[in-house]
DNA sequence: ATTTGTGCAAATCGTTTGCATCTGA
DNA sequence: TCAGATGCAAACGATTTGCACAAAT
């Protein structure tokens, strides 16, 4: 859950992950970690540049997109269907999904807890473990 | 997990669902629950039709895929990508995910168990969690 | 005969890429 | 200066759709 106080911490963790403090991937980070955390897509994240005067080609969004992710400061949620989220919150969490809406929400990760996690198969290790617990109207 | 023993059953199961059923329709319903539980895309599907000398074209497998998970007979999981898989095994469990070769696994529903789980918002209820545990070679 | 399904090709949607241009160190 | 970023438009892959034709009741 990255938090930035202001645009020299900012610079500095773009800087640390090797990516250069630019006007684009500045602005796009305000947007992104100014406010709490975040579910997003790219579409999204352009339309409120676009919004907020600040100019970005789509391939750019993209590209920040993925470059923050592997920067660690943002994580894919993976949805069925065709659009990727981006989670600006990157510590271990699951998510509500409204279905109706198509919204993620974080869950507090106390709210879940398992009791037991499955043995991995010969050779390989748990990397993640992804949980959604998909939410409806009640009847 | 539907299981048929003959096209008889096959027939019924798809009458049952408001489906016709037509040559296509019947293939590719024995190409699905003909060999146990089984992860696949459109693709797959298609190409396996094609090698099993079923001639039926892309389009019409996805048409199918969808109406038989309408239909209770398939399931969708949500994997990050661009690929939909469906799963023969329509009752409650979650999946291995082998991240390097992008495939799926059931897990048994004994090996996982919660807990707790969260509290739906007002209003809501949970329609299913999904559970992904991500797979990695070991290091 | 009427309804429903099928195949093809074109259309769509999200995303990626190639390349010329610009910018930050 | 010059590697790295950006923007645009074209390319892409998965999926959907429109429509003429074929098959099932």
């Amino acid at each position: 859950m990255p938090e930035f106080r202001n645009d020299n911490e900012l610079q500095k963790a773009l800087r640390g992950a090797g990516l250069r403090p630019t006007r684009q991937r500045m602005a796009l980070a305000e947007l992104l970690f100014g406010q709490g955390d975040r579910h997003l897509t790219a579409e999204t994240l352009h339309e409120e540049a676009q919004r907020n005067a600040v100019s970005v080609s789509l391939a750019t969004v993209y590209n920040t997109l993925h470059q923050f992710t592997e920067a660690g400061l943002l994580r894919e949620v993976a949805i069925e269907g065709s659009k990727t989220y981006f989670d600006t919150n990157t510590s271990d969490h699951c998510h509500f999904f409204l279905e109706r809406e198509g919204t993620l929400e974080d869950i507090s990760p106390e709210a879940i807890d398992f009791n037991r996690l499955p043995e991995p198969p010969a050779g390989m290790k748990i990397s993640r473990v992804d949980v959604l617990v998909r939410l409806v109207e009640q009847d």
